[in-house]
DNA sequence: CTCAGCATGTAAGCTGTTACATGATTCC
DNA sequence: GGAATCATGTAACAGCTTACATGCTGAG
């Protein structure tokens, strides 16, 4: 049961978008990505000598001739195979760690303070989350069908969705701490629609 | 910098409930604590090693004297100490990855009905987990005050916004794959070339 | 008797991060 | 000249999963 790291996948998808070296696949990964995928150098090298070794990807360099040789690599027919059998493959639940829920459920009563530091964190870090969500929703609505796909919009929004649950959540869990008044009425009605 | 493995906290949080062996950790793993954090055997046993090495942990067995020799480990004051340091730290946000995401972000616009599988993947997982949720919550607040603590109701509220979110979004963005609202248009260019 | 659950642990191996080493080019 | 950025890689280590090895007890 090999696992068959994700990495080679996600860089093959990249790959699709178009050719490029270790360097702008690690921008790639930074910039429209990085909200839900992130590889570092350590991984993109070694993936990327392994799929050249194994003919998914090949070398189209000599370009850019003024810098160091830059290894400009593009997804082989065998690499488009071995996406397209990937993203057809079912997903399983990928374990959700989330380090804060811990905190908070290792939390003593007394100590309030502390939790509510870490609810307020989380706050304003989806919040913060949600502008720049916003601004990446408002180019890509506003440049022409063929500069963007569904998927793209798909994905962003569950970058928003996810982001708008945390930091509702993490304003009525600061309420509920900071007026104690936990259990008599649960919860407000709060009705997130859809 | 030591990453300082998150493992052992969450070992030292669960003792302060009741002491308990390696065995035991792994059931409280996967009952309550399951929906936000897991740890394989593979982690918990060394790590307990480690934590009696350290004395953050203390053997208290002795008892169950039918099985094989179970043993018993107790948080100590040190434990005790190392914890509430840890909980008091900031978390800094993990990066989420998302593998659904990168499928449907590398989806090709022709071919509908693979993403929309995930999707629906995503929406069932959910609304699965959606119905535990209830039942957790019902079960919370059937008990009287000094049954739960507040922190372990907002633990599931995060559980319960967060899957609700996910559902909503899968059912969004299946609604928009398929109507084509915005499909009908986007669909030849299809720029994908080095 | 057999199977499920209780119970502890180890070893191999993959995944992933961080730090390091190296060097070119561009802009100030 | 110096800093930032472009650019490629490696090595050491930490995190984590999986498979394996072992053996008990209770229920059917």
């Amino acid at each position: 049961m090999k696992k068959e790291s994700t990495t080679r996948y996600a860089i093959l998808g990249l790959l699709t978008y178009r050719s490029g070296s270790g360097y702008d696949l690690k921008q790639a990964f930074h910039k429209p990505l990085g909200y839900f995928w992130d590889e570092s150098y350590g991984q993109i090298y070694p993936a990327l000598k392994q799929l050249l070794a194994e003919g998914s990807v090949k070398l189209v360099s000599g370009d850019s001739p003024g810098r160091r040789e830059k290894k400009v690599y593009a997804i082989t027919p065998k690499g488009e195979k071995e996406l397209s059998v990937w993203l057809a493959a079912p997903t399983q639940a990928d374990r959700p760690r989330l380090e804060v829920l811990l905190k908070l459920f290792f939390s003593q009563d007394g100590e309030v303070s502390i939790p509510l530091g870490h609810l307020r964190d989380v706050e304003t870090r989806h919040q913060k989350l949600l502008e720049e969500y916003a601004a990446i929703e408002r180019l890509l609505l506003g440049l022409p069908q063929q500069g963007h796909t569904p998927f793209q919009l798909i994905t962003l929004r569950c970058g928003i969705r996810q982001s708008e649950a945390m930091a509702a959540w993490a304003r009525e869990s600061m309420a509920l701490l900071e007026g104690g008044i936990l259990s008599e009425t649960a919860r407000p009605p709060e009705g997130r629609k859809n």
